[in-house]
DNA sequence: TTACGTGCAAATAATTTGCAGTCCC
DNA sequence: GGGACTGCAAATTATTTGCACGTAA
């Protein structure tokens, strides 16, 4: 590929993020974070991204795609979300997390911060928290019409 | 086998259980019901539970250990907790869950009721809340030793 | 009797990994 | 240059399923 071509996706500002959290940038990664951080915070699955990734001119492989979230997760880039079902999420919020679930769509949503409750739960001894989620999972009530949820 | 030694399970108090909510009491799940909930509330994954049922006489199947726990978590004898990491666990204790969950060790075990907050969430429009799922993640403390904590 | 349940082995689904080739520093 | 990263394909892990046989109602 031509050098400008092969060389643009260093002007990224995700190349400054990638090197401050000690991975090194590379044209797959700034890629990644860039389809990512895209959109504003979101919820998304490795095969998601990927989907949204072959779109691009040279997409990364989706064992690349796995790789860099849980990458990016274990540098606290994104983060990992527990949810029934087979599929790991991921969020690009990296607060603690409250979401509804809506299982039929398999849908997932911010909770609006004002009916987040105060937790306020000691560690047991000798452990220290490093995360709370919460997790609602909700279902269509009887006869209504339940409308998308895109993003919280 | 012999008729006394085949039969025998059929005096099970799980039995009417399991008739009750519309399953079938038949040999294996009554044997599966009674490995579940012979130690008290606790938290499991099928594999667990297959590796207690090898020790019976007649052990099912791992098949049909994953079969029961599905049945006998969609009638409501158990209930599915969301989790990180690919496997499905399990809890005999039914009511809304409240965890924390040692990732170390792979661990999970009940947080205190009296550290448990009051959730008070409306469901979105045209849904209902079907579950309540909570999850605080631990790490062992720098230079701490940390006991196991089998059962909350 | 007859549909439901079981057991085995094969099929799936999501994710990870080995390794040869590439690219960043 | 040398180690970190990538891509492909093969391996793993957790779970489900097809089908022949068994068993509860």
């Amino acid at each position: 590929m031509s050098a400008n071509a092969a060389t643009h996706w260093r002007k990224s500002s995700f190349c400054a993020t990638l090197r401050d959290q000690g991975l090194r940038p590379t044209r797959q990664r700034v890629q990644i974070a860039e389809l990512l951080f895209a959109k504003g915070d979101r919820h998304l699955t490795a095969e998601t991204l990927f989907s949204e990734a072959r779109e691009q001119r040279y997409p990364p492989s989706l064992a690349t795609i796995y790789n860099a979230l849980r990458d990016f997760a274990a540098h606290g880039l994104v983060r990992e979300i527990a949810l029934y079902g087979a599929k790991t999420w991921y969020d690009t919020k990296t607060g603690p997390h409250f979401h509804f679930y809506l299982e039929e769509r398999d849908e997932l949503f911010d909770i609006p911060e004002e009916f987040i409750p105060l937790m306020n739960v000691p560690a047991p001894d000798g452990t220290q928290i490093v995360g709370v989620d919460v997790v609602i999972r909700l279902a269509p009530k009887a006869g209504a019409t339940v409308k998308a949820h895109e993003q919280g």
